[in-house]
DNA sequence: ACTTGTTTGTCAGGGCAGAAAACAAATTAG
DNA sequence: CTAATTTGTTTTCTGCCCTGACAAACAAGT
């Protein structure tokens, strides 16, 4: 592009004032947030941390507290000398973010608050595969609406709407699912099918969603890990200095198709050896002799729990296939963290020592901690969460977008 | 892009007026400097390109031209009705970066222009494995100076110092040179046994640096990719959002021990069937019945050119193994194109056949488009390119970084 | 109870950076 | 030679943060 070869794009646009007063009041705001709900921050507080002034620091609170995401709590008795600060905290009766999934066996919508409390739960388990799209999504969409009456009970106000989706949303494409094998879904728009056109909400990938909800809620401090979750496929996000990373059409973390046995066994998709063939649902379920009655996932482990034979070495393949694919990642990545997420979360007890031997094995240049593999906290829940968070943490890295009220 | 700027840390640290000139200073002088040497931007025409006022601008140039980034130009007669505008260019004669490079079979300086223009470039074939690291990098200061000293002829001052080597620079410890298999180096700092105090350059790997050098040099307009260089052991660089990504610690990358064939031959890393066993330099010398003599590198391009069975042998499975490893790369970071790079670039023609082969039959849940593989235009001049452009680009991104003259 | 010292939040003044608008300068078109 | 057009600068204005000062609200000591 640059024949003699100089900066691309230094950092986006040109800075204006606007975006100066974005930024510090995203600060301020995300100051206030990341400190838990326990500790009520004063202005003065807020200051010390940002290195703002206490008069910058006030001016962006009372235009936060205008857009209703900071209220000023009960002045509590610090007990130290002086005037005591006005305790902030994020507001839990105003903006929200709206998580909506469509699973291969269930629905879900969930309400979260700025602070990234879930105040609204719902998960109705139900059977999609092979269905209409337009039914499935019409279905979530009540379920939906129903989630977003009972948030505004709560003074809850939904600012934004996003779907989960086993499916891939090419980076070119935003709103447009552009395949879900497990679902069979082809090129589905969810805009296309949705009874409200005024609340649309944007499709992402769950394997994405997982891995900003294990970021977002975890309690590690990970910046940059490798989110893997099994779901049928299997799906790898990356979470990059605290960033999703895409790739470049969207398509990063296809952990499934990555090869482990060069000549192994064929794969649907026209490779041979794919992890999929060794560790994914399918072929661990066949492995330990289950048919897919109920679900297959709690039953395989509790046969594993009772010491069923053909359980625990089918989930000992499986966690050998997915070290070595791990390996890789690990060799490339240089990750803080891998975090196993989804059904894997559930099976971790004994995936995880097959998998650590052969990290241990494989990554030897840069001994690999192996307190630095476990499994997600949120396990398959992560996914509707991440959906309704994605919401709130954009109002919180931009909080421009609140309306002042 | 739905999923964009909302990490934990909503930017760092608070904005200030300071940040905002800053910024905008880099993106007038970035935009000159991307235009490239051909074309000479008048300020009304930045103005356009970047949407500040023309005002805004002319007080911007004031301060490039006074900090010497900027030149005014002669008006050339545009053609065009209206008064006609004063070309603005990047400034050939003020300063510039100086490029080391410490190699197993050489040593190198450079000094390159703000332009990115290589002024001054010195190489020197020398053995370096083994010996001393105080009396190579002595060697290496001595021939910097040199190149310097002859910049400075030119008009050209030197701002900023980058010496490539072939080991880890860990991110944890910048100026440390953890570990130099191919030196035989171990924690050397180059600072403790630099003549000059005042000029200590800082250490960065050369697989990053030639990653770098290609995405500032190229004409590809590819932002996120993975480069490949092969010099003893095979380092990969990733260039994510036109960003060098160096992993949690700094050893993102090793593409080399990726294991290609899990229960292949045993490497002295401690694993089995890692990549550096099948496509190394001196695995694929060995396969080809050649020794290490004067530029094996060359030799082998030779032997290949002339059609010689061993070496095609060879440089078919290099090629196929290393395809194997790249499907795993794709398929976990989906780049938008692998440059082979380093003594790869070399190699080439004999090589691209398999990689791409490999590549069609592994990578196709998302076909791999076979012209988003090719090697890289630079080569083995990577490396020290891209250790002078460091400096240049970093000033670029922050000119208040110059002197104010 | 009262004073003192400390911390908090706000207010007024100043500086800085970019936006908006007006103006002088330099060129082409007729 | 005049009109039109484009450029670059100057002037005025606005927005934002910083500095410094001040009132408010508390604890500790007398």
């Amino acid at each position: 592009m640059a024949v003699g070869g100089v900066s691309r794009h230094p950092e986006g646009g040109p800075a204006s004032q606007q975006d100066m007063r974005r930024q510090n009041l995203a600060v301020v705001l995300g100051t206030i947030a990341g400190q838990g709900p326990l500790t009520g921050l004063s202005r003065a507080d807020v200051a010390g941390l940002t290195g703002l002034t206490r008069a910058a620091v006030s001016s962006l609170v009372d235009e936060l507290i205008g857009r209703g995401a900071l209220t000023e709590a009960e002045t509590a008795p610090s007990g130290r000398v002086g005037r005591p600060g006005r305790a902030l905290a994020v507001s839990d009766r105003g903006p929200a973010g709206l998580g909506l999934e469509v699973g291969v066996t269930h629905l879900g919508a969930c309400v979260v608050d700025l602070r990234g409390e879930p105040r609204v739960w719902r998960r109705v388990e139900q059977a999609n595969a092979g269905r209409p799209a337009g039914e499935v999504l019409a279905e979530v969409a009540a379920l939906g609406a129903e989630a977003q009456a009972e948030a505004a009970g709560l003074g809850l106000r939904v600012e934004g709407r996003v779907l989960a989706v086993p499916g891939v949303v090419p980076s070119a494409e935003p709103g447009l699912v552009e395949h879900a094998p497990n679902l069979g879904w082809h090129a589905v728009r969810p805009a296309d099918h949705w009874p409200d056109p005024d609340a649309v909400p944007e499709p992402e990938n769950e394997a994405n969603l997982g891995a900003l909800a294990e970021y977002w809620q975890a309690e590690h401090d990970a910046e940059t890990f490798v989110h893997v979750s099994a779901e049928a496929g299997i799906g790898a996000a990356l979470i990059v200095d605290g960033q999703l990373f895409r790739g470049a059409r969207g398509f990063a973390g296809e952990l499934g198709h990555i090869p482990v046995h060069p000549d192994g066994l064929p794969c649907p998709c026209g490779s041979r050896g794919c992890l999929e063939q060794y560790a994914g649902e399918a072929a661990v379920l066949r492995e330990a002799g289950l048919a897919g009655a109920g679900d297959p996932v709690a039953l395989l482990a509790e046969r594993a729990g009772a010491g069923d034979p053909a359980a625990l070495r089918a989930l000992d393949r499986a966690g050998r296939a997915l070290g070595l694919a791990l390996a890789s990642a690990v060799n490339l990545i240089d990750p803080d963290a891998l975090v196993l997420g989804g059904a894997y979360a559930e099976l971790a007890d004994w995936l995880l020592p097959a998998v650590r031997a052969e990290l241990a094995a494989r990554v030897t240049v840069r001994p690999w901690p192996p307190g630095a593999l476990r499994p997600s906290a949120l396990g398959r829940r992560g996914a509707l969460l991440g959906a309704a968070l994605l919401t709130t943490r954009q109002l919180i890295a931009d909080p421009t977008r609140l309306p002042l009220a």
